[in-house]
DNA sequence: CATGAATGAGACTTCATTCAT
DNA sequence: TATGAATGAAGTCTCATTCAT
């Protein structure tokens, strides 16, 4: 335990203060000296540990974004009902979310939608997440639970930009971000990408009257 | 007049150049010297007509962002069906991207979706747009052209999140960019979001077994 | 007239808002503009009538200071008792910045006091000053109504130095700026510096018993 | 220990080098490099130590200026003769001078004769010891031994615009810096200001004719 | 004379990274 | 491991001056 154990503390000890430190003034704002600071270690140790400012958030995204990637990959193995694992998808993102709000706000504001930086570093991982669903999808439409009207390509990625659009209201504060409001996002998420807006019956007030 | 002609020329002509930089390099990575390259103008210049580099930004995306707050507002106030609103709006968003794909990445990804930075900036803007567009989802609510299991804001918010999420597609240049690529995809954002991607009942599971 | 005329007047209009403009910023934190600005004239004006920042200074320190120049020398050639001549010339400046606060201030603070910059370069035409007051000491001395006790050179330098603290003390808003103010500055001046501070009788408290 | 020793070295050796640099250029010419070269350190070390350019200055200004201010509080409580403790002032800021003629040249003429910058900052602390020597004055007229001709306030400031125009003229080069000349000037001064140039009466214009 | 757009050198400050202890 | 002093490259913004009209 002792040296060694001590010496991963102190490297998560870090990654956790760059966490908060990331989401409260940016990936781009924020010094390492704020990180170091933060974690309340010395402004050298950060480099002991990690080798560069990039490397703290790479490895914060990789984590977090592995167990999407084997969660995506569970459900997609599981014999749910399609609309159930988009659920289980949805659900888990965004329970994500509602468990650490500072590292899915990293995640999100930093890498996933920051297309001139780590996104382009981590598009690789990223399409992961988006072939993981489009399978489910394409699965779906063979099995003829989804209309193959929208290409699966497409809908997964509606479906995962739905979700990052949720989580980027909560991250700007203009969404209520309650427990309800997260159970209450995670139907609307998938009852609007696979039910649709539309009503059921006819799909407009006129068309009833047929 | 010819010296006033001039003077604006040089304004628009540092514009065009900044919105070249910006998509090509990203704002941060960028420096005003690049700008002034690009334009073919003298350092100094860009300061005559921008008070900062991010007032450049600024210009660009307002410039833009209030042509489509217009047609948001247009479209909301003609008498078209629902579907066909949201229909207007993001064909408008895409033929947009796809007659200046620049401007566009400029606008979405290093303002709409930069939530510490220009995002925080604009949010009254962009939420200007969500609102625009959760009027018409409320009026088509109201008229039992749209179901109400989904709330309007939420609705107005995964519009617009597939719509981004396909911009951001192109961007990242994974997902095809042709004149018949750029008209599918707008008939799936709204396919998606209006008519869902669920099969309608009777063309079910068993449709696939024909 | 006309032309010439006019001409002129532009030239005067610079120069008087230069006065304003560096009086309250200061020569070295305005802008050439400001002062343009100030005057109500086209930027580049200024620069048809002076070569340069620097030459807008220049002209209104020498201007004023020949006439102190001139002053100096009359005084110093007519026959008023010593102090008399002393209280000339402190009249004379603190008259001028009664008159024209905003002028001198800006010799003094920009030129006068100015060390390393104005000061050094018109070193020369400072001196004259002193050299003046220095000549009407001196010849008190050699007629006996001044003591030999402090160096005229010295006694010229400190007169000069009691005037220019008095004029710091109003323009940094320390000392009260009345007419009676202004009257009885003059006299303290000379006062300080001919009669001396001790009192009279004996020099000391106890010296008053004899 | 040894680290903790280096740094303040460090700290005091940019000190002593913005002295030297800010006195030969001054403040406003200089560049940080230069005194970051000056003192044989790397850019980046000057802003370790200080968070500005200005910060030097006034961390130079203040130390000294405090001692002065202490000086002159300790001589107010002494007690000697009221002519004594104002020579003991201007013997003090002389021997400054003659001491350290760069910090003084810095003091004088980057801060209490810069109007328009420092000399406003410190506007308080260049009161404090104007403060102190009217104390002394006002003190030395309750006793008898000062005339009350002269306000204190005025007096104050006369005494101290002698001995800065002193130093300004050996800043200027104008006066001549020998031990001889410092030490005439000290008694200069206070005979200047305490005794006055006039001759008392007895050694009047007809001791001239002997 | 008059205008103000155009030029471009210059300097402060920031901060990721390195390194000696 | 741990510390924080030391390094130096990089970029924004300012503004005096020039020049075409």
């Amino acid at each position: 335990m002792s040296a060694r154990a001590a010496a991963v503390d102190k490297r998560r000890l870090i990654l956790d203060a760059a966490v908060r430190v990331f989401a409260q003034q940016g990936f781009h704002s924020c010094r390492v000296s704020d990180v170091a600071d933060e974690a309340g270690v010395a402004y050298g140790l950060v480099y002991h540990y990690f080798a560069s400012k990039s490397e703290m958030l790479d490895t914060l995204f990789l984590e977090r974004w592995d167990v999407l990637l084997r969660l995506i990959h569970d459900v997609d193995e599981g014999d749910l009902e399609p609309r159930a694992k988009l659920q289980a998808i949805a659900g888990f993102i965004i329970d994500s979310y509602r468990h650490d709000p500072d590292l899915m706000k990293v995640i999100i504001v930093e890498v996933t939608r920051a297309a001139n930086s780590f996104g382009l570093t981590h598009l690789e991982k990223i399409q992961e997440a988006f072939k993981g669903i489009e399978a489910i999808v394409e699965r779906a439409q063979n099995e003829g639970v989804f209309s193959s009207a929208v290409p699966a390509q497409f809908a997964s990625l509606a479906f995962y930009g739905v979700i990052e659009q949720a989580l980027t209201g909560w991250i700007f504060g203009v969404l209520a971000a309650g427990d309800e409001e997260f159970e209450e996002a995670k139907r609307s998420v998938v009852e609007t990408v696979c039910g649709g807006l539309e009503a059921p019956a006819g799909r407009s007030a006129s068309a009833g009257t047929l």
